[in-house]
DNA sequence: CGCCAATATATCGGCTTGATATAGTATAAA
DNA sequence: TTTATACTATATCAAGCCGATATATTGGCG
């Protein structure tokens, strides 16, 4: 999904400036399946802008620096349907911890230690967040996907946890002691 | 991680090619957890080159199309190997599949339903094939992330099969009907 | 013999990424 | 009071990545 269809895909639901749309990926309900930085939000809302997709309302002032707040126009609702009707590309998963895991024998025993740790951690965390706001009156499929990213990181969780011993007690392996 | 400190990740574990690296991501051992196309394999080989962290061999003939098979230096081991001391970023994840079905009121029924179907059944196929090579004689960080893939994609196939009639059969939601 | 699939290398435009710059507001410590 | 820190907010940029495409050879199938 490229940046436009996500900008839009946020405004559909409300309108928003381009830096709570970041935070919608930052924090928010995307934030699990999706992400975008600053660097592809506002040349998209200026592209969807230009398309007549979606419209700025400045509005300066009031306790924060002057704030586009961006609204989605009957046009833009109808270009972001299409794009959903279009079919999705496959999932991708890109794990730097895991390649690390991966080649455990490269590592001295205390580093992939923290880095095990600090990865379960986190994981951990995310599940208690997230099992913590239990969202009511949502459309089924905010929740459905909701409870398939819990789903996922709870199986990461258990996962982690249940092996961590027989992982981090292996063998040293000794990938190459030379050098 | 970067497409050179992957391409490394491969060649420690034993010689090959640009195409044969590919693989790797695409059927192999990483295809779970990293990906790189040909767009950064072959750029990435050259800088190695360059700086001579890896060693090229030109195999021509042999039932198929001149062949540049690479090969890691002393050196190319001691780089890699300090990759691997930085702490790893954090996991990132895009399913578009998911962004999809979160607008599940935007999707009309049938629509909806296959891209279900068809992400479910590619998930299904996923388990059933790491199920199949059953892994032997690897080092313990292989095995780990093996069934850490397997633990998550286990919890995908889960949460769908038993989720599936709620979620398709929830009411249509009418996203907005006018337009 | 033609056709398709697989092997193999390579390039390129467009887009994304991560970092950084800039600046106003708010809170609280020194 | 001044300083520091954090948050809100927009914006840009170089470097690198992504997906598509070009090219060419070998092997198998009917």
């Amino acid at each position: 999904m490229d940046a436009k269809t996500l900008c839009l895909g946020v405004l559909v639901m409300g309108d928003a400036s381009g830096y709570e749309i970041r935070k919608m990926f930052e924090e928010g309900p995307f934030a699990h399946f999706q992400d975008v930085g600053y660097g592809s939000i506002y040349p998209a809302l200026a592209k969807l802008s230009e398309e007549g997709l979606i419209a700025v309302t400045d509005t300066p002032g009031e306790g924060h620096p002057d704030k586009k707040v961006y609204a989605v126009t009957p046009a833009g609702r109808a270009v972001f349907r299409q794009s959903l009707a279009r079919a999705p590309m496959q999932d991708k998963i890109r794990s730097d911890a895991a390649f690390l895991m991966f080649f455990a024998e490269f590592l001295d025993r205390d580093h992939l230690h923290a880095v095990y740790d600090d990865y379960l951690a986190f994981y951990r965390t995310r599940v208690e967040t997230m099992q913590g706001l239990d969202p009511e009156g949502v459309p089924e499929g905010r929740l459905f996907v909701r409870g398939l990213g819990l789903a996922f990181y709870q199986a990461v969780v258990s996962y982690m946890t249940e092996n961590r011993d027989r992982f981090l007690n292996a063998g040293p392996g000794k990938a190459d002691a030379a050098e």
